[in-house]
DNA sequence: GTCTATATATTGATAGAC
DNA sequence: GTCTATCAATATATAGAC
């Protein structure tokens, strides 16, 4: 919890979410970083004493990013049904990034879930985000019951068609998945 | 091409593909075979020249596989709805391992579709071989037109669902979802 | 805080005896 | 076909001058 705001440390950050995005993260490699800043290698070190810490800010980051989303759809939207729509916009709006290089939290969560890695839980955190989030639209909207469930169905179509999207380089996969997802939303029971 | 069949060159393969599926190729390194297989370094490059190659036989490997287990199904089941329902009740079967370690095909996709991997395409095909098979299913029960969107979608469902129950550790979420596509397959029309 | 130089371990891959 | 010994490249990480 450092209280600077240094800026190297800010480029780093960023620097490495977009590479561990785009080649991995077991592939990204310190050479990597430090072509892609223009920092040098001991300047990294001081800010980040491994490449595990940089995933972690890494994550942390992300983290922060998607509550401020969440945050700021819960205030410019009353209602939750308007919300979940807010949310199956997002992803299509995002259809061409998904298309080149799968869901950021998808692909995080598949390669840390993997044996030996000890981030799977601060990767799983980024999902429990959307999926708290989602739940609680769903709770209000109908049935609390099967909110959770809901959720979860939702995340899951939105990842799976994500991933096909990627795998067949086809953004039109999840815009048309979407909208099967948008009219489901349509006709849930409210309260 | 070989047309020896050793079984040093089998066991090799077995072992990649098991290493591959849990750690992920980039993480499985050469030692991790070695050391699964008590077969010697040099001698696993008498028979792989490079790790590529390793790969390469991993996913022709499964390749086979799944031709074969497509193939059976075939010729057991005649009614295009029954084979659908064998394709969910597979994905249910496996909800274990899927739980574990995520869906193989879906996990390699995701790896390999990262940047400057050149097997984004063989791994692709594993996806071709189900997509290609569903929509046979899809087209012969009912409507051509839509049999490979319906294949892709439920497809995408599968490796969802799959992504959220290896994420949350709940292969309950994976039979749960499977359901709701067994009863959807149910209400299609038949030709 | 930034940099150069370097340490140390591990990687994929080779050479060659048997 | 199997093995030991080793290579060259790259990985993460450290030390210390400025």
């Amino acid at each position: 919890m450092k209280t600077t705001h240094g800026q190297t440390r800010e480029h780093i950050i960023e620097a490495a979410k977009l590479l561990f995005y785009r080649r991995g993260y077991a592939r990204t490699s310190f050479s990597d970083i430090v072509e892609h800043t223009g920092i040098q290698r001991g300047n990294i070190y001081h800010y980040f004493k491994t490449k595990d810490a940089i995933l972690d800010a890494v994550i942390e980051q992300r983290a922060r990013e998607y509550r401020a989303t969440l945050s700021a759809w819960d205030k410019a939207l009353p209602d939750p049904r308007d919300r979940l729509r807010r949310f199956v916009h997002m992803v299509v709006s995002n259809r061409e990034d998904l298309t080149r290089y799968g869901c950021p939290i998808g692909s995080l969560n598949t390669e840390l879930g993997k044996e030996e890695y000890r981030h799977r839980e601060s990767a799983r955190r980024l999902f429990d985000l959307f999926r708290d989030w989602l739940t609680a639209q769903f709770a209000s909207l109908g049935d609390p019951g099967q909110a959770r469930a809901r959720a979860l169905h939702l995340l899951g179509r939105a990842e799976g068609i994500s991933l096909m999207g990627h795998v067949y380089n086809d953004p039109d996969l999840i815009a048309a998945e979407m909208d099967l997802i948008g009219q489901w939303i349509d006709t849930l029971e409210p309260a």
